[in-house]
RNA sequence: GGGCCCGUAGCUCAGUGGUAGAGCAGGCGGCUUUUAACCGCUCGAUGAGAGUUCGAUUCUCUCCGGGCCCA
């Protein structure tokens, strides 16, 4: 566009015009301050009835400027915050025109002495200033910001610069995984990575990505867990292990979904799900206490979670007759779920199995009412291939879901470490996948091998790191979350 | 996948079946304590395509992208 160009045009000439006089982009620069010291020791010195002629150099971006004849009012940001500068004719004489070639988006450096402007405001009175980036393209307007959410997710870095609330949650999330990482290391498990490339992604129900090795010239998947890589960790002797890594899910992208998504995944031997449960809690409790200072955190619609008091368990079967008045012990087949669920107004899809309809029942009469921290214990075994069945009913295994805000949050085993249930486990999954089902655990030979060796009791737990971000920030979007999320490609 | 809404200048927003308007940003000029600085002048735009029409940014359809709700 042409009008986009001449403010183009006219930036790249005032970099020639500054090159001329020396470097726009130097490697080095000097700051002696950041823009939040400076105001701080202008502040002490003051109190203390010092001497406030001390030299400062701060740096940053240009943020709004308003020149006058013959003097000038700046404000440049740093990380720190914001900092106005004063420029002035007498002062400066030579370099004072200089501004003319300087825009908002620029990143300068300037050095000289504190003080209040009449409106009270800590200034740095320039003595010597330099452009040290010269920008070509401008800022979104300085009022309003940029506003339009595709905008603000294509062009994170703009977001970023206009938008506080984007900063806050850019640096609110890496202070939960580092709170996270801080919790296990704390319990001495140890952090592990292991291969995002596989042979066959396992350890999930979920349609994975394929790419290709040329060297090895085979196709290989992208994981979609980290499930069961860590198991054979605890097979190899570590107890207590975990791992906070990207998986990829070849589904749709959505304000809910992404492709690559971060989970958290731990194993604990000798452990069982009961005592994950409490671990989660904990867990949960050390992060909301350390990020907004209490138990509580609220979200933007003014719902309270209480990761105190709000605590709440049931069971699979007593969520659904609770919620949805159903008692699936008394619909053992597909048909008469699909008539009870019916009369409930809900339409199961044609191809469902007994499982999936199961579960689409309880993901939309039940979850939806789980707002305050809800741990739902016993699952059906069938929904849960690599989960111990519990000892006095072969039908339900040792999982629980931990659901909050109507969204699960995290999802934990007794681990099976029964190679040949877990083989028949196993090969019930690849039956429904041959029926049809996309969306299905594979049999991993190398897995059931490993498992073979035995693999010592354990309780493992995964969470969805952006899900449980999204929590803590408050907001409704995954999108927010991600600084880059997955967008359609945009047309020329 | 279904329904509804949105897409106008670099950014934030108006608007009408008949020459598309403002603020910020940019350019030129003025201004030595401003802070959404101010004053004057100025440059700059209808997501892509098709249709209806004398004429479409507006009405219709398709496509692209985004948002909200439902599944």
């Amino acid at each position: 566009m042409p009008s986009e160009e001449e403010l183009i045009n006219n930036r790249l000439q005032k970099r020639l015009d500054l090159l001329e006089q020396g470097d726009v982009y130097p490697a080095r620069v000097d700051r002696t301050h950041t823009t939040r010291e400076a105001v701080t020791i202008f502040e002490t010195s003051e109190n203390e009835n010092e001497d406030t002629d001390l030299k400062i150099t701060v740096v940053g971006r240009v943020k709004s400027q308003r020149i006058m004849g013959k003097m000038a009012f700046i404000h440049i940001e740093d990380r720190s915050g914001q900092i106005q500068l004063h420029f002035s004719k007498d002062k400066l004489s030579d370099t004072f025109e200089n501004l003319k070639l300087l825009d908002i988006g620029d990143f300068l450096q300037a050095t000289g002495s504190l003080f209040r402007t009449r409106t009270k405001e800590i200034t740095l009175s320039v003595d010597h200033w330099a452009i040290i980036t010269k920008s070509l393209r401008p800022l979104p307007e300085k009022w309003h910001g940029l506003t339009d959410i595709e905008s603000r997710y294509r062009q994170r870095h703009l977001d970023l610069i206009t938008n506080e609330r984007s900063q806050e949650i850019a640096f609110t999330r890496p202070k939960i995984v580092q709170l996270i990482r801080e919790f296990f290391w704390t319990k001495e498990f140890v952090e592990v990575e292991t291969p995002v490339l596989q042979q066959e992604a396992g350890g999930a129900a979920a349609r994975p990505f394929t790419t290709h090795h040329n060297a090895l010239n085979r196709d290989l998947h992208l994981r979609i867990s980290l499930e069961l890589y860590l198991k054979r960790l605890l097979i190899g002797g570590f107890e207590k292990v975990f791992e906070i890594g990207r998986v990829f899910r070849n589904e749709g992208v959505s304000t809910k979904h992404n492709p690559e998504f971060t989970l958290l995944e731990s194993y604990e031997a000798y452990v069982d799900y009961k005592h994950v449960a409490k671990m989660v809690k904990e867990l949960l409790q050390h992060i909301a206490l350390n990020i907004s200072g209490n138990h509580k955190i609220e979200q933007s619609d003014g719902t309270v979670i209480d990761f105190e008091n709000g605590w709440q368990e049931t069971t699979y079967r007593q969520a659904l007759i609770d919620y949805a008045n159903i008692d699936y012990t008394e619909h053992d087949s597909l048909t008469s779920l699909q008539t009870v669920a019916k009369n409930k107004g809900l339409s199961i899809p044609k191809d469902a199995s007994w499982a999936t309809a199961l579960d689409s029942i309880m993901s939309t009469l039940v979850e939806p009412h789980l707002i305050q921290p809800t741990f739902i214990f016993d699952y059906p075994t069938e929904l849960s291939p690599l989960a111990k069945r519990k000892p006095e009913n072969p039908d339900l295994v040792e999982r629980f879901e931990l659901f909050i805000l109507g969204a699960e949050i995290a999802n934990a085993y007794s681990e099976l470490n029964d190679p040949v249930d877990q083989r028949i486990r196993m090969n019930e999954q690849a039956l429904k996948a041959s029926l049809g089902d996309s969306e299905i655990e594979l049999i991993d030979e190398e897995f059931l091998e490993a498992l073979e060796h035995g693999m010592p009791p354990a309780g493992g737990l995964g969470i969805g790191i952006d899900r449980l971000v999204q929590l803590f920030i408050g907001e409704q979007s995954i999108r927010e979350i991600l600084l880059f999320p997955a967008l359609r490609q945009r047309q020329e």
